[in-house]
DNA sequence: AAAGATTGAGCGTTCAATCTTC
DNA sequence: GAAGATTGAACGCTCAATCTTT
């Protein structure tokens, strides 16, 4: 009908790499928190958090430290360690050296949480991720998601922990 | 699916492919959103909804298909194009063919919209995962991304309906 | 009865404002 | 004043129930 210039798009194969990609940025979280919510009714980000505070030392993170591990805002954080206090896996107390942080501690029943969750969890990553995968397509996704990350984000925490 | 005699564990440099995985499923919608709703005060799915319809034929589509085209649940795709269509960019009518159907019609406003749009979004796709890959990266992300899809949803698009 | 679509309630995230401690 | 953390309101998504058309 009008005679607008069509919007610039992405060529041919582009087009297919990006379809992919959006594809797995949408499916693989929705199933990945699908499993945790049915077999440990937990979301993915509650899970990040409980499996953090597993791998410290003293099973313990400042409230700071921990969103940045989680990967999320540190006012998201307060929320959800909130429900987790509630639900007995997580107790807050002010650090002894500098009272504005709040230090994070999972409690023994959290370790417990982690511990029956952890299984059923990486046997999902390896189902979606690993399994389908040729060990040098592996190799390749590792090498890929370093580079895209490094260019969203090229001096966050995460690349560095990408080495 | 039944249980796992014995969980496996992530190996080490899985681990590393991994965590630079959920780098890229947490980072690249977050700063991609970010663009569209600085740039255009859009979200990404309205921007996949908005541009959905430009590349169908009149500019239409009913609103089941235009669902699985931008990946999303009627439901939630019934409330954006509510939104959408206050802001007069899409307009819908029930389809004279079958009743059932609702016919989601971009508007020329709306047109405007993904012509005025497209370019910066697309070239913040290249910047982000484009440019950093080399050609036989490209080409492997493809190659992964549909192979990571098909584990995850072995039955196609109707796979959303499964709980 | 079945399929497409919409609606409202419930819930989690985001954002801005606030509070505390240094 | 600055940084860490929390809170409440606004907004969007999810889920189940409902309505319409076939």
């Amino acid at each position: 009908v009008d005679d607008a210039p069509e919007p610039r798009r992405l060529e041919g194969d582009e087009q297919q790499v990006w379809l992919g990609l959006t594809g797995v940025l949408i499916r693989l979280p929705a199933v990945l928190d699908a499993q945790l919510q049915r077999d440990a009714g937990i979301s993915h980000f509650e899970y990040q958090v409980l499996a953090g505070l597993s791998m410290a030392d003293d099973r313990t993170l400042r409230m700071s430290d921990l969103a940045t591990f989680a990967e999320g805002s540190l006012a998201r954080l307060s929320q959800v360690v909130g429900r987790l206090e509630k639900r007995g896996w997580i107790r807050r107390t002010p650090d002894p050296d500098d009272g504005r942080y709040t230090l994070a501690i999972l409690t023994a029943e959290g370790w417990d949480k982690v511990v029956a969750t952890a299984p059923g969890h990486v046997e999902a990553v390896r189902q979606h991720v690993f399994d389908p995968l040729t060990k040098a397509q592996q190799r390749q996704l590792g090498d890929i998601t370093r580079r895209i990350v490094g260019a969203v984000d090229p001096h966050g925490p995460c690349a560095e922990k990408l080495r």
